[in-house]
RNA sequence: GGCGCCGUACCCAAGUGGCUAAGGGAGAGGUCUGCAAAACCUUUAUGCAUCGGUUCGAAUCCGAUCGGCGCCUCCA
C-alpha cells in the first residue's frame, strides 16, 4: 500500500492509478529563463524519487512541461538581443545537464509550451464558448465567478487580499482582481504572437499545464505535483480551466514538495541567498552528495539548506561507500549467514515500508544505516558469506533504483598499469614496515596520498583504495 | 489580517496513542595499529518549545501561549 498526502483533502490516502495499471502524471517543469536554483531542484528531486517508486509498482507516464514563453522570458531576450528560441534552447539543455548530474530520470514526455499553442488556443475557445472566459480589450480572461469550487485546493477560497498586497497593473480590465488572464495581446512589437480565432496574442502562464496535461494523460490526471508555491493561484487556475472545460474531476492527488530555505530563509535573488547546482559543483561539492541531501529530508518538510548540512550529507554518503569498498573486497567463504539474512530482510522490508509511507525517505535511509552496522559487525568476526555478499549488493541495485544515492563503485577501479604501479609501492611500503623504517613507510604512504590513494592496514593485510 | 506547515540530543532528522524515543553528523572513552585510516564497542534527550486538558497510558489527541517558516503577488 502506497500512500500520499493528498493536498486536496489535507490526508494522507492510499494511492492507485485509477486504471489500476499505468499512472499517469503531470509535473510542473522549469521556466527556461535562467539556471534553475537547487531550491528548484530540490522539488525535481523529490518528484524523481516519487517517479522511481511509482515506476516499481506500476507502469508511468509522466509529463513534464518546460515553459519556454512567459514575461520574464521576453524580458531577458530583448535585453540580451538573443532570439527567444534559442535563448530557451540554451537554458533548456543546461536544465537537462543539471538534471543528469542529480541523476533525475527523464519523464516520458517532455512538453514545451511553445509547440502546444494549438491545444491551448482549442482549450480557450472551450472555455470562451461555455461562458467561463469573456474578451476585454485584447485580452481573454478567466470568469472565476463562474466557478463556484474556485479556491477548494488552497483553502484560500474565502480569503480577502491583504491590504496593500500588489494588483496587475492591467487589473482594471478585469471583471474582478482575481480572475487571471488565459490570452494575453501583444504589447510590445518585439514580443512573440501567434494568431489565433481571438485575436493574436500569447498564452498565460496557467493555460499551458491544463492544455498539456490532458492532451497526453485525458481529463483525470492520477497525480500532479509542484512546489508548494504553485498551491495558489497556479493550480488552483489550472483547476479552474480545465474542471470548466471537462466537467470532470483534473486531478486525483495533488501532491505540494515543500520549499528549501537557505539560512531559515526562503531562497531568493535579492536575499543573495540564491544557489544554483553549478555554483556548488564549482565549490566543490558533488551532485551526489546535494541529491543526497536533498533526499534525506521528506519532500513535505521543510528543508534548511546549509553547506555544514552538505559536510554531513558527504559524510554519510562516505559511510555507505566505505562499507560497500569493504563488502566488495573482503575475503569470504562460500555460504550464508542466517541471522544476517534476517537483518538483511528485515532491513529491506523497512526501507520498503519507509518509501510505501508517503515517501518518507529518511526512514528509509535509517534502514540502510542500520543494516549497515550489523553488516559491518559480521564483517568484522568473518561471519559474512559469499552469498550473503551477492544479497546485499542486490539490495544496493534496488536503493539505487529508488533513491539514486548509491556512490559508484567503478571509479575505484583503476586499470591494471596503474593498479600495478601502486601494489609495488605498497609492498614497497610493508617491507619497510616490516624493517621497522617507518619514516619511508609513511612516506610512500604520502606519497600514494598525494595520488588519491587511501591505505588500510587490516588483519587481512593491506587494502588502498581511491579516495 | 486570512490560510497553512513546523518546533524531538551540540547539528541534521525518523517516530504521530502503549516494548528500553530510529538513523546520520559531531564530540568523548576504549579495542585494533609502529602510527594512521577504516571498522567495532561504550557514551551524549527519565525526556520530545511552554502551560493546561482528554486518557489506564501522549512526543504522538485537544486547547492556549511562545517561537520559526511559507502562501495570500511572478516564484519549485
Amino acid at each position: 500500500m502506497f500512500k500520499l498526502t493528498n493536498t486536496l483533502t489535507g490526508e494522507q490516502e492510499v494511492f492507485e492509478p485509477q486504471d489500476k495499471e499505468t499512472v499517469r502524471m503531470y509535473t510542473c517543469g522549469p521556466t527556461v529563463y535562467n539556471f534553475v536554483h537547487i531550491g528548484n531542484f530540490r522539488t525535481f528531486v523529490f518528484q524523481d524519487i516519487l517517479r522511481r517508486q511509482l515506476s516499481s509498482k506500476w507502469k508511468l507516464k509522466h509529463v513534464m512541461n518546460i515553459t519556454d514563453i512567459d514575461d520574464k522570458i521576453i524580458a531577458r531576450s530583448i535585453e540580451t538581443g538573443q532570439d527567444i528560441k534559442s535563448y530557451t534552447a540554451d537554458y533548456t539543455a543546461a536544465f537537462f545537464e543539471d538534471c543528469d548530474q542529480l541523476r533525475i530520470q527523464k519523464p516520458e514526455i517532455i512538453a514545451p509550451a511553445t509547440e502546444h499553442i494549438g491545444e491551448m488556443i482549442d482549450l480557450v475557445n472551450r472555455l470562451l464558448a461555455a461562458g467561463y472566459a469573456y474578451r476585454e480589450g485584447d485580452s481573454i480572461y478567466y470568469r472565476i465567478s463562474r466557478f463556484p469550487a474556485y479556491g477548494r485546493l488552497s483553502r484560500l477560497d474565502k480569503r480577502e487580499l491583504k491590504v496593500g498586497a500588489r494588483v496587475e497593473a492591467d487589473e482594471y480590465e478585469k471583471e474582478e482582481p482575481r480572475d487571471f488572464v488565459l490570452w494575453k495581446a501583444a504589447k510590445d512589437a518585439r514580443e512573440p504572437r501567434w494568431p489565433a480565432p481571438f485575436g493574436e496574442g500569447r498564452p498565460g502562464w496557467h493555460l499551458e499545464c491544463s492544455a498539456m496535461a490532458m492532451k497526453y494523460l485525458g481529463d483525470t490526471l492520477d497525480l500532479h505535483c509542484g512546489g508548494i508555491d504553485l498551491l495558489f493561484p497556479h493550480h488552483e487556475n489550472e483547476i479552474a480551466q480545465s474542471e470548466a472545460a471537462t466537467g470532470r474531476p483534473f486531478v486525483r492527488f495533488w501532491i505540494h514538495g515543500e520549499h528549501l530555505l537557505v539560512d531559515g530563509e526562503k531562497m531568493s535573488k535579492s536575499k543573495g541567498n540564491f544557489y544554483t547546482l553549478r555554483d556548488l559543483l564549482n565549490k566543490g561539492y558533488d551532485a551526489l552528495t546535494i541529491r543526497y541531501l536533498l533526499v534525506s529530508v521528506r519532500y513535505r518538510k521543510q528543508l534548511n539548506f546549509t553547506l555544514e548540512g552538505l559536510k554531513e550529507a558527504q559524510a554519510a554518503l562516505d559511510r555507505i561507500k566505505e562499507f560497500l569498498f569493504r563488502l566488495r573486497t573482503a575475503k569470504l567463504e562460500p555460504g550464508s549467514n542466517a541471522i544476517l539474512a534476517g537483518c538483511l530482510a528485515n532491513a529491506r522490508e523497512q526501507f520498503e515500508a519507509a518509501l510505501d509511507d508517503d515517501l518518507n525517505t529518511s526512514g528509509a535511509l535509517g534502514a540502510i544505516f542500520v543494516f549497515i552496522s550489523e553488516a559491518n559487525v559480521a564483517l568484522e568476526h568473518g561471519r559474512l558469506g559469499e552469498a550473503d555478499r551477492m544479497e546485499i549488493q542486490e539490495w544496493f541495485k534496488v536503493i539505487d533504483a529508488r533513491l539514486g544515492i548509491v556512490p559508484a563503485m567503478e571509479h575505484l577501479v583503476l586499470d591494471d598499469k596503474q593498479a600495478e604501479q601502486i601494489e609495488m609501492l605498497v609492498r614497497q611500503r610493508n617491507e619497510a614496515r616490516r624493517n621497522r623504517n617507518f619514516a619511508l613507510s609513511d612516506q610512500i604512504r604520502q606519497q600514494l596520498f598525494d595520488r588519491g590513494v587511501v591505505i588500510e592496514d587490516t588483519r587481512e593485510g593491506t587494502r588502498w583504495r581511491q579516495k
